[in-house]
DNA sequence: GCAAAAGTGTTAAGTGTACACCCATGC
DNA sequence: GCATGGGTGTACACTTAACACTTTTGC
């Protein structure tokens, strides 16, 4: 219970958290698909994921208010250190994921989502993790996957939040190959199609999605190639990582910072850097 | 002075702040330019603004840190109102100004930006003020405008801010109408073209402008004209409000929430909001 | 009439989309 | 061979960019 009256309370210093809306490829069955492993060069027969389903993890609340309510991952603000590795440790505390993508969605304020009139203050990231990543997981009591179109009631506006993560995805996949670090380390033309259409709900062409994939010079060809069916062996692509110069708001602040792909590197530190945002 | 040492002080709840980046156009002799007064149809003679430029309010810090440096429009984090609401207030406080555009535009929270090591986060909106209402600014001693190619050093690290203010700009005014923002109530398309002009730093083709402004539907044919110099009159228009559904993160939450232009209403409230973003 | 800017028309280049077709594999 | 998905070619619609042209005003 919070001490003191309603207007008391408001004169205290807003309460500052951090929030993240993980996203991950799932099969329809709860099993994630990856392309993976790193041996995977032209004998390897794998179900084809068809159209995934997002997943996100939440974690159930140990306290008060909404105590046993499921809810995004995240934590209090910590001092000493970014936004961005404030993100990256609310999360590892409470799902193990190293992100391939991370990037500051929005900071909700509204005095409506201030429970008891404590006012509360959430900076959201949203984070892409690669499909190869949610195996290595172990799910925890209080952690657990749900698909994005089933989710349960949120705590506090979190619903909202991750509505608005996944518009903002859908923008984002038109204009960039962001979709790549949804799939594995390494995938076919037609996994990362299947991404598409799963985000964006509706089937692509494959032949021209082909064409924009490789005109976007992000892909790149590893020389191997898999069997899917019993068809045509595919080519595997990679992400490739690209130095191209984005804006990003405080990196020429960060002097650690460093705009290299997190899942080219071993090390997941916080202390690396993503490449996002090519419009904003 | 901060109170306790270093580690004490980063046990502190952070310091949380609303900023605004106030952006407006004006002429390259300071004075603004419009086009706005009710009683312009056919018979005014103006200087066009020609290549205009764009300006920034600053204020004039009072106390530490960066105690009589230039910097952002802004204030402590208040209570019980919405973030927007919060952004409105710092403004009022400072600038008079209502402005006919605000969006939130990040949340900075690097700790090589606290200074002292007293953490700070701050929440910066950007904004957009049409022409008109820079003219019944009085400036006072502790305010001042900067165009924004010729700023001083800021205080904090706000001339990075204004930097990314200036990239979305750019980015956002190439798939929307937002400039119409800048200018005033009504304006010709060859205004409106100077506009982008100046934002984009490059010519655009008049008559391809046109059909691509005039396409969009978003504006509206007062009637009435101009002569601007010796040639043909040139017709007003003005920005059409327009109810499309856009994702507006806090939308939801707030009850109040009108998706209404707010330089159409006379009531410039902070209670009504804006309607901002196409594409994020 | 002449200059200048408003406004219209036209055309070539580029881009997105639909779809027919060939290719390599498992069965 | 046949089915299947990988991969290529191509025609058409649409958008974009460049620029010639007409219109309406002040001088």
């Amino acid at each position: 219970m919070p001490i003191g009256n309603v207007s008391e309370r408001q004169q205290l210093p807003p309460d500052v958290g951090i929030s993240v809306v993980i996203l991950a490829l799932g099969d329809p069955d709860g099993e994630v698909s990856a392309l993976d492993q790193p041996n995977c060069h032209g004998e390897a027969h794998q179900s084809n994921s068809g159209t995934g389903q997002l997943w996100i993890p939440l974690v159930k609340r140990v306290k008060q208010p909404f105590f046993g309510e499921w809810a995004l991952p995240g934590g209090k603000l910590q001092c000493g250190i970014s936004l961005e590795q404030a993100a990256f440790s609310a999360l590892d505390s409470t799902t193990d994921m190293h992100p391939r993508y991370l990037e500051q969605l929005y900071t909700f304020g509204d005095p409506s989502r201030s429970s008891g009139g404590l006012p509360m203050v959430s900076i959201v990231y949203w984070a892409l993790v690669g499909a190869t990543e949610t195996k290595q997981y172990q799910e925890a009591d209080n952690v657990q996957w749900f698909p994005v179109d089933a989710l349960p009631k949120l705590a506090f506006d979190h619903n909202n939040i991750v509505e608005y993560a996944l518009w903002r995805l859908r923008n984002r996949i038109e204009y960039s190959t962001i979709a790549a670090r949804l799939v594995g380390e390494q995938f076919t033309l037609a996994q990362l199609r299947s991404v598409h259409e799963a985000v964006l709900g509706h089937p692509l062409d494959p032949a021209n999605f082909r064409r924009r994939m490789l005109s976007s010079n992000e892909l790149e060809d590893t020389g191997s190639t898999v069997v899917q069916g019993r068809s045509r062996p595919a080519v595997i692509y990679r992400y490739r990582a690209n130095e191209q110069a984005v804006f990003r708001p405080e990196a020429s602040l960060n002097v650690n910072a460093q705009t290299t792909n997190i899942s080219e590197s071993t090390d997941n530190s916080p202390h690396t850097s993503m490449t996002p945002l090519l419009k904003e």
